[in-house]
DNA sequence: CGTTAGCACTCAATTGCTGCGAGTGCTAAC
DNA sequence: GTTAGCACTCGCAGCAATTGAGTGCTAACG
């Protein structure tokens, strides 16, 4: 079967049609629309023809049609070969406001990014924080607090920084203290955490002498934040938004969906899998079956991979209805990601 | 009219059967209930009279009874009553191990706290980030960082550290950069927000000289983090469990719920209001229209306020239905204001 | 006089039925 | 190739009948 240009132009009046109403479209409604000069009768053959393709279906008999996960992925496709050319003006949005501001904490600006596109979209968005590759120790501060406790500060490389209150037990004068600090930063700054191995660490830890404990501390302490990193935490924002789409929340579907956005572990294995084969482009998006978490199989999702400078990336992810205003969301995510790029890209380098 | 004895063991009874079921109950139920030795005509008549005083309702005419919010308060009431003298042990929730565990951040004790509190409970819980009253800064801490950046972290009482990087444009020397740290240091350490004024800060911007700028930013972070102690965070955990009681989420009442728990400042000014009364005794249990927040006049929210020793301390609350079951509640949040005392009393002190 | 059996009554929920309308597929005519 | 016409399907709203849980009342009982 030949898909020619009138079939396209039906299939994608019909997933417009139903993005918009989010109810089956008939053959009616589409011989109205303006570009349309034909008769329902018409229509109705081409779409007879389209769901033999398996491009469109109907929920039951006397229905309109919907589009298929197939339909989509045709409507999408094309829409993202379109994109490459004309680049679309989409009003930007008031990143620029977050972006210049003073950003102490990556997290802060992830939550915030998250919280902007989720009202600015109305789908629901989640960001995973930071994944630092291969990230080093940039250096380490000591600070004596009361009774017997230190204050340990590690930064890594992307200015990731991490506190540790650490239980000494024993009270370090400063200039001991000072000691440690020269001598930490001296031997491991510069190395990441595969480089820090065991000779080194019982030569410190005989330099240190009565302090051999601290120093074991303060390397647990600096283990913890590369670990912690590796287990980067997923912010979601516009949760209720899901609500919006009562294709979702029929049934038990809102509490099964709500509940995968809270636990959020599972997210974060599918991220992973996520970013399996996009490494030309850095937008994708997953429509219905293709999303590899169970409970969104009525969901379509589209994802894009941040990059803060040095490294330091992760992903954001869309999570919509099926019936997504794809183009919407892309052209959002292109655009946030740019800005991203022309803030983090000029003052690092 | 008299609520004698027998009337409150049907009432209690009839709230007890609810909790469990969630459906109106009726006569014939209580009657083949163990300790009731009396024909439904008898507990009909009964439930006449607790009806005429307010305690219970019918939803409709042919329908069991359900506590009114006014039946549920004398429960509470008589519960609360009893459990200062003779106190229940309940299974102790496995809250030990995360405390014994070094816990570097509060946040993240709070956070794990509300999750083990939700899956305990099958309700939803809120804490409120730790409320630190007139706190006092304790020392601060510069180190530089690359190009024109400085790290400043900014240790307040109560152990709370937060972290700032500057880009002060300039390159500090690690000599200047100990000058400015002592400065610093010796000026502003033990001060509270109100005692950092501007004669001080005149006369340490005189003092830097040409770093005036430098300490004019590192003030700025200072204040940064003593505002960030006052809009304090409010995490929540277990809002899909809403989900188990219908009677929260019918209609759009779930969407709204789900809502007000996402955004958490409308929670963040209420949870203010919940604590106006309760100074003598530090559990609170809000019932149906007495909880002040419009979409959660449905639920019932049992309060407590926690305490990290000096001084730091914040609200924890249980949101779930109004048939929850209070006495449980209030006995897991008994037991981990217990818990969390042990552990911080005695170190701290 | 408190307790209980009996009975008429109420009303939400369920079931089954009907008619409506949106939409289709097919056929025949243009 | 396009269109008008028509029979057909099927979800859905509306309505009546039925069911059943539960009540209130009254009269009898110990």
């Amino acid at each position: 079967m030949e898909l020619d240009s009138r079939k396209k132009a039906i299939l994608y009046a019909i997933i417009e049609n139903y993005q918009e109403t989010g109810e089956p479209v008939g053959s009616r409604t589409i011989s109205k629309l303006e570009h349309f000069k034909f008769s329902p009768a018409t229509i109705r053959n081409e779409m007879a023809d389209l769901e033999e393709m398996g491009l469109i279906v109907q929920p039951h008999t006397s229905a309109g049609r919907i589009p298929t996960d197939k339909g989509y992925r045709l409507y999408v496709d094309k829409m993202l070969e379109e994109q490459k050319e004309a680049k679309k003006d989409i009003p930007a949005l008031p990143m620029a406001d977050l972006l210049s501001k003073r950003i102490d904490r990556v997290e802060e600006l992830l939550v915030k990014m998250a919280q902007i596109l989720a009202s600015n979209t109305n789908y629901t968005t989640m960001v995973t924080g930071p994944h630092y590759r291969k990230n080093k120790l940039k250096f380490l501060q000591l600070s004596s607090m009361t009774d017997g406790k230190i204050l340990a500060v590690v930064v890594l490389e992307g200015n990731m920084v991490k506190n540790h209150i650490l239980d000494v037990g024993e009270t370090l004068d400063p200039q001991e203290l000072l000691n440690l600090n020269f001598l930490l930063n001296n031997r491991l700054n510069g190395l990441s955490m595969e480089e820090i191995n065991l000779g080194l660490i019982s030569s410190m830890k005989e330099e240190a002498g009565a302090h051999s404990q601290v120093v074991l501390q303060i390397l647990d302490a600096v283990a913890e934040t590369f670990a912690q990193e590796e287990t980067y935490p997923i912010y979601t924002s516009g949760a209720p938004n899901i609500f919006r789409y009562p294709e979702l929340t029929g049934g038990d579907r809102a509490s099964e969906l709500i509940s995968t956005l809270e636990e959020k572990k599972e997210l974060g294995s599918a991220i992973g899998q996520l970013s399996k084969g996009g490494s030309q482009q850095d937008i994708q998006v997953f429509i219905g079956d293709e999303v590899p978490v169970d409970s969104m199989k009525d969901c379509s999702v589209v994802t894009a991979t941040y990059s803060l400078g040095e490294g330091v990336q992760g992903k954001i992810g869309i999570i919509g209805p099926k019936r997504m205003n794809y183009q919407k969301v892309v052209d959002t995510l292109k655009d946030t990601m740019n800005q991203l790029d022309q803030v983090f890209a000029k003052p690092e380098e």
